[in-house]
DNA sequence: GTGGTCTAGACCACC
DNA sequence: GTGGTCTAGACCACG
């Protein structure tokens, strides 16, 4: 498949199934109007239970990025430039709150920023 | 007290806690040497199970900032400076996973950063 | 042919292609006594698996509104009225169920004739 | 507890179990702030697997019409007059493709009133 | 073959 | 006690 799972990372199994479908449409191996590899055979290739396929489909298509159809599969509806726009989001949401409490308690942007550059350059 | 609970917060009690008590000290409320409130009083003022605090108290011990003194309470180890180093830490490494995710997908520097300015000015 | 199927719709094949022989003796394209299109014919302009047309098709005769015959193919049994009438029967079956759902949890009827109207405005 | 399971309805236990939590706060059995019966409590008093409320609260979470605290529970954010909102929107919705071709096929806004009326009266 | 739903039960973290 | 996640496997509908 066109990407792997890393039992140890922070991120539960759905959450990098979910990522790993993004990140194959924004690397292009996805494109508008494809089929997502099928629940059973993404599982097995995974080496993943298939339920836990079935969440993270079922969040993309809550999500609006993909869509099922019975006896078909799920189809992708969003493009590069969508997701692109949608992870960033995602991320916003992600890192408010604590971004927010440090605003309250008194840091300043650039100390936070900051914090990011050297993450980056690591 | 000096902090309050958001039940509605993302994190547990348990962090809300910790962080508390290191806003606290970084506003100057709690100084090096000071003693950390009651058990009890603090459960009570914070309307949570007195376990969770001591929990809390525990955690912070091990992460250096206060000690348990028998028949005193918890004293406060660090000030100021040393709390503002190690919360800069903490936020340091739980962004980083994430952040390290975004520079391997090929997003750029910069965007990640226009991200945490727009929350910023929110 | 005298309809097409959509992937994205939240019919299924098999009621989508139900639905457009309806909407084609509706609309004139189909007459009584008229023959269906052959189960090949319609299964590669519609661009799809045969077995569903087949299924469709027997639908349509336990219906009462087509007919087998042999050698033939499928021959419409009833006009534009009938099936005008049909079709109002059937969109009241599927929306009795949640309409009355909404009566018992006491909304009013106006309230759900409104909503009706909005999605006829858009 | 304050709705009940029907073995027999077109709706999925999940459908069912979202749909009757949002009555029980229509209907002022539950308010804004009260705690959800927790999973396994309501497992057992409606006879039906935990992991089925788990999807049903999470669905709700996903809403926004709940949030889950760790070791507390789900609370209760919306008030009456927001669900009756979202719930109305809910419907137009779930009855807007099949409204749509009803209009695209040249029915009259009057007749598809009717038979709500007809649905109604019964 | 495809997805959809539900049950059963294990193991974890938080309070 | 609370929720969160995952596995395993059954049974159904659609193509």
């Amino acid at each position: 498949m066109w990407f792997k799972i890393d039992l140890y990372s922070s991120l539960s199994l759905n959450e990098q199934i979910k990522m790993g479908i993004k990140e194959s449409i924004l690397k292009g191996k996805l494109r508008e109007g494809d089929t997502l590899p099928s629940i059973r055979e993404l599982a097995s290739s995974l080496r993943v239970n298939p339920n836990t396929i079935v969440r993270a489909y079922k969040d993309l298509e809550t999500e609006g990025i993909v869509i099922a159809k019975q006896g078909i599969g799920y189809m992708v509806l969003k493009g590069k430039a969508e997701i692109r726009r949608i992870v960033l989001k995602d991320l916003e949401k992600k890192f408010s709150e604590e971004i927010f409490r440090f605003k309250k308690i008194g840091f300043k942007l650039d100390e936070i920023l900051e914090v990011i550059k050297n993450i980056w350059e690591k």
